[in-house]
RNA sequence: GCGGAUAUAGCUCAGUAGGUAGAGCGUCAGAUUGUGGCUCUGAAUGUCACGGGUUCGAGCCCCGUUAUUCGCCCCA
C-alpha cells in the first residue's frame, strides 16, 4: 500500500506553498512597520515548560501532546511558553525593558482533526514582553487587526474581556461553582467534568440547558478589583478606532492557565465551527513564573490554515507565482545552446523565463507559456539566430515587436509589475 | 476521547434491480510547412481505499482496517 501523510498533517504543492510564503513574508512587513523583532526557538522542548505554563490540566497538556524521549520532550504545541523561556534565558529583559517579539512557525497538537484543526499547524504570533500599560494592550490588538485587514480579510468579529488577576478569578470560581452546584443535575455531562476541573470553561459552553443555567450565573466582570476594571476601561477606549468590530464579552475564558486580565479573539464565521482565527491575552505571572522577575507581557497567536480558509471563503486574491515575463519557444535543433545562453543571462538579471526541456512543436510550447501565464513569448530557430534578431509577442494582445540584436531582448521587454 | 457521513481517472462526480467502469474539467497530440487563448478530432490515465466474507459472478450486499470529512471536546 502506498505510504500516507500522518494523520492531520497537510501538503502545501506549489501553488499553495507560494501564497503561504507570500502570506510570511507580507506579514513579516507589517510586524517591522510595529518594530517587533523575530524570534526562533526549538521545535521541542522540555515538556516541563508546557506543564508548567500552559497547565497541567487543560486538555493540550493532559492529552495532546507528542512527547518523545520517556516523555522528557515535548514537540511545541503553542508558542508563548517557548518564547518566554528562551527571553529569560537569554536574559533579554537585559537588554531593554520592554520587549517586542514575533514569530512564525509550526506547532503540535495530537488532535482529532477537523475542518481548521490540524495536528502539525502553522502560526503566526506575537509578545510584548515587559509593559503592563493599556498601551500594550491596545497595541497588540490594533496590530493583530491591522494584519488581518491588510492581508485582505473583511468578515470577522473580535471577542474581548477581562478575566483578572488570579487572586480576584478564584474567588470568583469559588463563587460560579456554588452556584453551579445547585443546578449539577441539569448540567450537561461535559460541564460536569469541567465543574470539577476549570469551572471557567462553563461559561463559553454552547449547549442549551448550560447556557440556560448560565443567565443566573455569578458574572466574572463583578469579581474584578477597581484597578482591573479601569485597566480594561481605559483599554476599551483606546480601541475606539476599531470599536464597530469590538464586542465585549465577559464569557469570554481561554483555555491557557497563564492567562490574566485581558482576554481575546478575533473569529470569522465563514469557516465552520473552529472559528478562532487570532487569539490571546494578557499573561502577567508567567515570566515570573519561569524564573524572571515580576514581568506583565501581553500576546496573541493566529492560524495560517484558519486565516487561509478565511481568505478563499471571502474569494479574496493572493498572488500564486504563476506567471512568467517571457517564455523562450525554440524551433529545430541548432538554437538550443545560444536559448540557454539568453535565457541564463536574463535570469541573472531577475528576468523570470522560462523554455521548452520536451524538443516539442512551436504550437505545443505556445500553449505552454499560455498557460504559464507568459507575457511575452519570442521563438528562436536557426532563422533568428542567423540573422541575430527576432520577433516578440505580448501574450496579451498578440502584438508584435521586431527584435534586433537577441542580446539585447531585456530592452524590449516592459515589466508591469 | 465521543458521535454522524464518505472513500470510483490528476480534479469534480455518474454508475441504474449485484454481470468485471463512464462524463465534464484538466493533461497530451492533431486540425497544411515554426506561434497561444475559441472551436473540432483523437489519445493516455483507474489493483472502483485496503483486507476478508456472501455469491456462478460485487464498484454496488456484509464484516473489519485505514484515510478523509462534519460536529462535540478543545483551540489557531
Amino acid at each position: 500500500m502506498q505510504i500516507q501523510k500522518p494523520k492531520g498533517t497537510y501538503d502545501l504543492t506549489t501553488k499553495d506553498a507560494y501564497q503561504r510564503t507570500y502570506l510570511e513574508n507580507f506579514i513579516r512587513k507589517i510586524f517591522d512597520s510595529y518594530n517587533y523583532k523575530e524570534i526562533r526557538t526549538p521545535t521541542f522542548e522540555n515538556t516541563k515548560l508546557f506543564k508548567r505554563s500552559i497547565g497541567e490540566e487543560t486538555d493540550i497538556v493532559s492529552k495532546e501532546m507528542y512527547s518523545f524521549n520517556d516523555g522528557e520532550f515535548t514537540l511545541k504545541p503553542e508558542m508563548t511558553a517557548p518564547v518566554i523561556r528562551a527571553y529569560v534565558e537569554n536574559r533579554m529583559f537585559n537588554d531593554a525593558p520592554h520587549q517586542k517579539l514575533y514569530y512564525i512557525s509550526n506547532m503540535f497538537r495530537r488532535e482529532r482533526p477537523q475542518a481548521g484543526r490540524f495536528r502539525e499547524f502553522s502560526q503566526f504570533g506575537a509578545e510584548s514582553i515587559g509593559s503592563g500599560e493599556e498601551m500594550a494592550d491596545a497595541e497588540m490588538i490594533l496590530l493583530a487587526d491591522a494584519i488581518l485587514n491588510e492581508i485582505g480579510l473583511k468578515n470577522f468579529k473580535i471577542r474581548i474581556n477581562s478575566i483578572g488577576t488570579i487572586e480576584e478569578r478564584s474567588i470568583f470560581i469559588i463563587s460560579l461553582r456554588e452556584y453551579l452546584i445547585g443546578f449539577e443535575e441539569d448540567l450537561s455531562n461535559d460541564s460536569k467534568r469541567r465543574l470539577v476541573i476549570n469551572p471557567l470553561r462553563i461559561l463559553d459552553s454552547k449547549d442549551p440547558k448550560d447556557l440556560e443555567i448560565l443567565e443566573n450565573a455569578p458574572v466574572l466582570y463583578e469579581y474584578l478589583s477597581e484597578d482591573s476594571k479601569k485597566h480594561f476601561e481605559s483599554l476599551i477606549e483606546l480601541l475606539n478606532s476599531i470599536s464597530d468590530k469590538l464586542s465585549i464579552d465577559y464569557k469570554l475564558v481561554r483555555g491557557f492557565d497563564y492567562y490574566t486580565s485581558t482576554t481575546f479573539e478575533f473569529i470569522s464565521s465563514a469557516i465552520g465551527s473552529q472559528n478562532a482565527l487570532l487569539g490571546g491575552g494578557r499573561y502577567d505571572m508567567l515570566a515570573e513564573h519561569l524564573g524572571a522577575k515580576p514581568t506583565p507581557a501581553i500576546g496573541f497567536a493566529a492560524g495560517f490554515e484558519r486565516i487561509e480558509m478565511a481568505l478563499k471563503a471571502e474569494s479574496a486574491i493572493i498572488p500564486d507565482g504563476s506567471e512568467l515575463l517571457l517564455y523562450v519557444c525554440s524551433a529545430g535543433e541548432n538554437p538550443r545552446s545560444r536559448i540557454l545562453q539568453i535565457i541564463t543571462s536574463l535570469r541573472s538579471k531577475g528576468i523570470k523565463c522560462e523554455t521548452d526541456f520536451l524538443g516539442r512543436s512551436v504550437k505545443s510550447q505556445m500553449k505552454e507559456a499560455d498557460r504559464m501565464k507568459a507575457k511575452y513569448v519570442i521563438v528562436l530557430g536557426d532563422n533568428e539566430i542567423e540573422s541575430n534578431s527576432a520577433e516578440i509577442k505580448s501574450m496579451f494582445d498578440g502584438s508584435v515587436i521586431k527584435i534586433e540584436g537577441l542580446d539585447k531582448i531585456i530592452n524590449y521587454l516592459k515589466d508591469e509589475d
